[in-house]
DNA sequence: ATTGACCTTATAGTAGCTTTATAGTTTAAA
DNA sequence: TTTAAACTATAAAGCTACTATAAGGTCAAT
């Protein structure tokens, strides 16, 4: 299989799948005479594996420690729940700032209704005299 | 005012003020004979309202934005009002994505307890499978 | 023989800085 | 007075996870 049917096949672009190659999160294929990659399936369900780690939102870097893991087979799988655990309570806490950030503009959005020049935009004069509670 | 000391009044580093200045965020400042950058109380307020404006989240692009909108005083204030709804349904579909996401990593977290071997360790299992309704 | 689809590598761009390298200037201590 | 610390300057690279572009080689069909 080339590259072409690999990245439709799991739904990438060829050149995230060299990308990957390059950081090391995918081995090297084969190549023909002609220098074209040859995969195997099981560079399918690595490059698939790699792609939910993505939509979890996992780093290459924390896909790359999974990877390390999954070389050895025979240690506690502690650390692999340590890093899911780590990765929620980033994930959390990203939550929390957001939501901080939410009211704080919603309440700077509430100091201007849309009848005014910029001199005298709630908005702009919210931001500039910083009466903001960090 | 050189640079150091107006670094240290806004809390932010002296290369983040030269990097403000090449984007073309702050104004160029007057220099010494030896090339200091000598600065005005109006760069300290100019650099504060970018640095309120980075804790809100709006990116360097935005804030140009608004500070041309400062620029002319007398338009009406409401495309300020609209660039802040738009950053704020921003803000929340980040959260929903989140909150979504949590919801998944937590769900991978409960399939296993930290008593096995990678080989078997839920999250890993999970992870490969792809039992993830996207 | 030439088009088109596919493959190759290398390089640059994205956002918002941070870090490093290299060098010149000022200030204070020894 | 020498010298070292602290400050300033510019330019360039690094960070993340790709995406896009350029310039070119390979292959099947027309
Ligand atoms: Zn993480
Ligand atoms: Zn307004
Ligand atoms: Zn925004
Ligand atoms: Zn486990």
């Amino acid at each position: 299989m080339r590259i072409g049917q690999l990245a439709q096949l799991v739904g990438v672009e060829t050149q995230t799948i060299r990308f990957y190659e390059q950081q090391g999160l995918l081995p090297p294929p084969d190549r023909q005479d002609n220098g074209y990659r040859v995969y195997t399936e099981k560079h399918g369900e690595g490059l698939a594996f790699i792609r939910r780690c993505r939509i979890l939102g996992l780093s290459l870097a924390e896909i790359h420690e999974l990877q390390s893991y999954q070389d050895d087979p025979h240690q506690p799988c502690t650390a692999v729940n340590a890093l899911l655990d780590d990765h929620i309570s980033h994930v959390r806490s990203q939550i929390t700032a957001l939501q901080a950030l939410e009211k704080q503009l919603v309440s700077l959005r509430a100091s201007c209704n849309d009848d005014r020049e910029v001199e005298a935009c709630g908005v702009l004069a919210g931001i500039s005299e910083g009466n903001m509670h960090q």
